[in-house]
DNA sequence: AACGGAGTTTGATAATATAAAACGAAAAGG
DNA sequence: CCTTTTCGTTTTATATTATCAAACTCCGTT
């Protein structure tokens, strides 16, 4: 049994604290514990010597300390989009047999970080590190919906709404319209908004925070593409985007309260 | 010494985790801790029963666990706004010798949850526990003020804009446009909108979420005030939010990287 | 096939975590 | 206002258990 008995209950103290009370006497932990409260006193000073625990000066009472705030944010801040989403976007590309491509928004572009090739052929070039704007393309679009009125005013300041094919937005009016849309149906389409032929399809991921952080995307020759089969698609992408999310600390909440 | 070895050892193999690399081999950690690899398993294997470590199946590496995290957004809950506030709004309302209120937004009304009285006899009504629509009240627009789209559209839809002066903000399109003002302004102006001679001045707190979770507020009779005097009480306000918001986990970030 | 390097398991012994009792201080209660 | 209880802390002895070393397994490499 490699399981070492005080450190486990130096850890099991710490459950204790949003098991019952946020702040608890070594009274009441000792007793919760069945140990002796020198004992507890013990692992209690231990603990917070290292800021794991901290006293409440005015009724002894001990209560969780910042390091665990602070290290839960390493914890985050070292959990990289790419690695996590890697295998959900394999997974996704053996299923359908399509590309599917990791975008992230660099300024007022988004950039590819990753893809993962599928077995049909794709009539769609693309590259990691290629940056793309976001007006014309699905991941741009899922990447800026879902952003705070002031980024958004941000990133739409002097923006240059370029035009790629006949049907690219080219203002933003209809880009906002456009937005709206993405927000109120959970994923973005590019239908050759980008590339004469190609249709695109977008959902966001995201972290911890709730914040987009990222888009995933599938795409497909024009001609394979229908009102049911994006509807398809989206739910797929949907799915494969919350399990990534769900890895990356999103929803995960205080153990309790 | 009330410092227990094991568990001070299994500590400092989490410090570890970020003065080095993110994900470290049994071996580099008994090297640097001095301590038998078998020792290190033990400890680390301890540390894992309770997510606090979590082992890469793909190379046998350990990295720290979504349990840090977990807890750390506990910590935060639990640091709650009315205690980390008091001590500022005390020395706020002393200089000012004005009533101070914190108020946060339920549903779509924002609640009082402390007062401080000043000096200066009030002809405001007000009570801790009390509730405000936010379209009338300076706090009600610094509390919405910062919200996604899509969070301001589900607290404005089918709101009803109750007229309690003649100066009431009483439709969608006049609201949005005082609301990108406060925006603008970091700062939310009531002038004889929901009681008639009093006008109010709000700034909004924010947590380490950065998201706004409170504001607070100094109230004048309007014949004291003029474009100088709101200007001044604006930037007393954000100085005081601004250590509030601090103290709440603004700005801070992972101890390392 | 043998080697080196990884993580893991086992078992003996020496280190140390535990509990009991005593202490001091502060709160509760008559 | 003094007593009593309740709290956190300190001390010390003994028995638990954490530690180390060595052996083991499972890779990939030579």
């Amino acid at each position: 049994m490699p399981i070492i008995q005080s450190v486990d209950r130096a850890l099991r103290i710490l459950d204790l604290f949003d098991e019952y009370e946020s702040e608890l006497k070594i009274t009441d932990i000792s007793a919760r514990m069945n140990l002796h409260k020198s004992t507890v006193h013990s692992l209690l000073k231990t603990l917070q010597h290292y800021n794991y625990i901290e006293q409440n000066i005015e009724n002894g009472k001990y209560k969780l300390g910042m390091k665990l705030f602070e290290r839960g944010n390493f914890v985050i801040h070292n959990l990289d989009i790419r690695s996590v989403a890697k295998k959900h976007l394999m997974e996704l590309s053996m299923k359908t047999g399509n590309t599917i491509h990791l975008v992230i928004l660099d300024g007022k572009e988004g950039v590819y970080i990753d893809k993962v090739e599928g077995s049909a052929a794709t009539i769609l070039y693309s590259r990691i590190g290629r940056r793309i704007p976001v007006h014309c393309s699905a991941v741009g679009k899922a990447l800026v919906a879902f952003k705070s009125q002031e980024e958004l005013a941000a990133i739409l300041k002097d923006y240059e709404y370029i035009s790629q094919t006949p049907k690219t937005i080219t203002n933003e009016e209809d880009f906002l319209t456009e937005l709206n849309n993405v927000r109120k149906e959970g994923f973005a389409v590019d239908n050759q908004e980008n590339e004469a032929g190609v249709s695109c399809i977008s959902v966001p991921i995201r972290d911890h925070s709730e914040h987009v952080i990222a888009a995933i995307s599938m795409s497909q020759p024009v001609h394979r593409i229908n009102k049911k089969a994006v509807k398809e698609i989206a739910e797929m992408l949907k799915a494969t985007a919350e399990n990534i999310s769900r890895e990356l600390g999103f929803g995960v909440k205080a153990s309790s309260i």
